[in-house]
DNA sequence: TTAGTGAACAACTGATTGTTGTGGATTGCT
DNA sequence: AGCAATCCACAACAATCAGTTGTTCACTAA
């Protein structure tokens, strides 16, 4: 299916007649019967009635118009994600942490006149590669690694901190508990799949362990959330740390256990990343409903690592 | 921009190289780079970064590949509309009634899977001759005129009668009532733009002036409904019909009011139609579904033309 | 009947797109 | 280091396509 002809066909279908259409669109009449004419070809069916005084829709033509339009409208959101100028604010959040894509989609329904480009690029480094070079506008990180600062053209919020439950099977040892204590996972097996390591999403559970001495495995392939809960639900001696307000499509009939960590709670922190001379307008419009959205948390009884930036 | 570029871009994507996506797409590698190569030029963007073992997507590819699936996946919706086998269902509703909107919107939410084009055909005629050819599927209209029966092969059963309400702007007479009886509105002027003459919704409004003496004028242009209420809210001396379950987007600071009518309360009366001989799997599932959520109404005190079909 | 309008067909031409052939760059193995 | 393998880009050529001009056909209105 041609676009140009796809284009043409919507031209003709407002202009009523096709002459006029080639004219809008600065070709001959010919060549607009021509393109018509291959459409209908391909798609085999007739888009519009000729008559004396003009083309008609066709039924079918009725049917095809909206998907037309609609068409042309994604081939110019598709083209303009990449226009230089004047693109879509491109954010970049992590992979599987929904925290970020709940804030994201707050942006959203607050400002549906913006543009948005979500990512998920690898780690912290490439994050700031790209902030700095332009080719994101910002990125939700846990910032920053420790000797590693961040660069000095390069700004950061902490905008959330998401606390982490542990997330069991019905059949767990920890299953029927209304809270646990952090020392108490000692000697259970915490598996966090799809954890590349040498990100700073790993480094964050690489102290977790240092620090409190769990059992966390943190390699492995990434089958996605949906075989990651299976595996859980099925394996007694397995658990997993899952976000707070993570809102998956929750399995029926699986019999997950979510059970708030206590003393302390291990929170991720969400800090957001941006250029301090990027002029994208919609930055600072992010900025500003983050700073309005996300309201301060209590920081008693919460744990992060040492090495991220402070509130 | 070229739907086949797009399709290769994708197909690089996924395939991580331009050789192993050229056979996929069962061309050479070299037709690979050139459509790339042209993709990349009209975008003015470098999509791939060619590395020795493969190319791999740039931040600029990453941010134009969902679009890019996105556009695929429109263009597939597009052709399967008029795709003479299995197409999406087609329902032809009454123009500018939001209470078939309505039907439609709560059939698609029960059936999200089912794929629909709703069509707005000018009259119950072409709507008729539609359903038999097998353009339509089904089409929501007040059937049927006198003296002109439905065919024999058309099947219909009445599936919702819309009161109708009247709307008029803060400054007219009636603005201030709770309800108004039908023989109040005698020598008031109500408008009702955009009814074309010849169709059964005319009809309907001529039957209603006949037997109840009212004064509509139910001809000249329509500008939308948004024209209409400004329209209605600033002149005293017009006032509309609109029905009941109408969920326009309703102006603030117009100060319109919506005043039932009573004694009798003029119903239109909504009928499903359909070819008694029509394949198509989701008809069946809509005349369920239809069946299931329009109850009954109460006839008792409600007018509609002598000539439709009775429920 | 006769203009006048609007779309389709035919012939031609330049541009595009695919192919084959080949070269350059990187990687991994010996 | 040397060499083969892998992978992409460039060049030249062939086939196809899309657009143009010129013309015909169908219908409508005067």
């Amino acid at each position: 299916m041609d676009l140009e002809a796809v284009r043409t066909f919507v031209a003709v279908a407002e202009a009523g007649q096709f002459q006029k259409a080639a004219a809008d669109l600065s070709i001959t009449q010919q060549a607009v019967s021509k393109r018509i004419a291959t459409l209908e070809r391909m798609l085999g069916v007739r888009l519009f009635t000729r008559a004396a005084r003009g083309a008609e829709l066709t039924i079918d033509g009725q049917a095809f118009l909206p998907h037309a339009r609609e068409l042309l409208r994604v081939a110019e959101r598709a083209g303009a994600s990449v226009r230089p100028g004047r693109r879509p604010l491109r954010v970049d959040v992590l992979a599987s942490r929904s925290a970020q894509s709940g804030l994201m989609r707050g942006f959203h329904r607050a400002h549906p006149e913006i543009d948005l480009d979500v990512m998920m690029l690898f780690d912290i480094d490439t994050a700031v590669t790209a902030i700095r070079s332009g080719a994101i506008d910002a990125s939700f990180r846990a910032v920053a690694a420790p000797g590693r600062p961040l660069p000095e053209d390069i700004a950061s919020v902490r905008v959330l901190d998401e606390p982490l439950q542990l997330l069991t099977g019905p059949a767990h040892a920890l299953a029927g508990a209304q809270s646990v204590p952090l020392a108490q996972l000692v000697g259970h097996r915490i598996w966090m799949p799809g954890i590349a390591p040498g990100t700073e999403w790993a480094a964050y559970y690489d102290d977790l362990i240092a620090e409190y001495g769990l059992t966390i495995e943190a390699t492995g392939p990434n089958f996605g959330s949906d075989a990651l809960l299976d595996t859980i639900a099925d394996t007694p001696a397995l658990a997993t740390f899952m976000g707070e307000p993570t809102r998956l499509i929750w399995p029926a009939g699986h019999g997950l256990r979510r059970i708030p960590v206590t003393d302390p709670t291990p929170v991720y922190p969400h800090s957001l990343l941006w250029h301090r001379d990027n002029p994208h307008p919609a930055l600072a419009t992010l900025r500003t409903h983050l700073a309005a959205t996300t309201a301060g948390h209590d920081a008693a009884g919460t744990w992060a690592p040492g090495w991220v930036i402070p509130r």
